[in-house]
DNA sequence: CAAATTATCAAACGATCTATTGAATATCAA
DNA sequence: TTGATATTCAATAGATCGTTTGATAATTTG
């Protein structure tokens, strides 16, 4: 008969992943790996924390099964352990933003107030018939570390140098790093007030990875 | 702009319902939950742990979202909070089995041997065509808010005594809470030592459920 | 081999979480 | 109202977690 210790042991070995999902600055790192393999030092910097704190935040990742880590010369290069802990991963924050107030209010706060948006399959019909341009405003290390295909890349920070780049008759479709990412919503409206039409995507790289849309990804076929 | 600090708020947001999967005894509460509602004297007495405990851990997993509650007369009734929840926590239990090794090594011990198991898709064909029976091995009142459709409900305890009901002519499929539950596999066990030639179903209610295969509820439709 | 870079470890403090205990509250029945 | 049941609150002590600091290990480069 199976007895209550062995039963005790399971659930303690589910709570180590728990746990793993408990910390913010934990959650922080989780997001960015969400958009690309980083090193131990680009997260630290990117999450605006110590090395150190990193590097042990990103061991109780891996010990929870979340992460993979590689050695890379001198560094270690980690990443997400698989599409099944990303889905658990967009499945947490969906529930809390669904659940939650505070999130949902912190959120628009966050991004300032909403912008028109564009969903998946509507960009797909209008990139078929080639009137829109998409762009990807995020950082040029996560747009070469994969992207939707099609797309083209202007960091955010760029984007007001390099607005010749894009046409003036075409519609202007953003996505940044998912829905709780500001970078899109900010593009949107700088765009505007550019006098561009602009809508930003709704979702984000990661979403649009894992549901199997046509996608660049750096090595892959 | 979208400052750090709201962006941080974000995450911590997010982690108030990590924080919530954290905790082992919370686990085994959700776990209960997702197989039907339950009071706090109930849930105290299932789990094993104090009454006061128990309204602890039920009022963080409040606090989360996760879970409501609806006063009946004395006694307060808790349940999951939505279907989301559940695919949550499923995905959660998923994912932990597939990366934890300990997880593994400990599920194995608790169930104590696999036993042959039955798909979803296989099983519907046969109930079809009326050469299997399939048997709820849950409590009853496990089985009272909730089961597969065409299944009765012979918990594990009383499965000796009543053999009898059992065709001897017929495969009989037995099914429980679900993986991780060792219910399933003690029954298929003891009806082949009963000579009887039995599989257990590869999943369990909550999973059915969400999967929307023929189910009865209790006052749904 | 030595120097430089990157990552991890170890110790320590403060903050947070958990379980226990006993008291307080809400509801129902008499 | 009083008493009984079910739940929640409050306070405590013990354990765990998170961050910082400084030292250690692994790898590349000179």
């Amino acid at each position: 008969m199976g007895s209550e210790r062995q039963k005790q042991a399971l659930f303690d070995a589910i709570a180590v992943m728990g746990k793993a999902f408990a910390s913010p600055r934990r959650l922080e790192l989780v997001d960015l790996l969400a958009q690309a393999p980083r090193t131990v030092d680009e997260l630290a910097r990117a999450s605006g924390q110590s090395t150190a704190n990193t590097s042990q935040h990103l061991q109780a990742l891996y010990a929870a099964g979340l992460v993979t880590r590689t050695r890379e010369g001198t560094s270690v290069r980690y990443a997400l352990a698989g599409d099944e802990v990303l889905s658990l991963w967009l499945a947490l924050r969906e529930v809390s933003v669904a659940r939650l107030a505070e999130v949902e209010r912190a959120a628009r706060e966050y991004l300032g107030g909403d912008v028109d948006a564009i969903g998946r399959d509507e960009l797909i019909a209008r990139m078929r018939s080639g009137d829109v341009v998409l762009v990807d405003v995020r950082p040029t290390e996560e747009f070469q570390a994969g992207h939707i295909a099609g797309a083209r890349s202007i960091p955010l920070a760029e984007l007001e140098d390099r607005l010749a780049e894009l046409p003036v008759d075409s519609e202007v479709v953003a996505y940044c790093r998912g829905p709780l990412c500001a970078f899109a919503h900010e593009a949107v409206r700088r765009l505007r007030a550019a006098g561009r039409d602009a809508r930003r995507l709704e979702e984000g790289w990661p979403e649009w990875r894992l549901a199997d849309r046509p996608a660049k990804h750096p090595r892959a076929a």
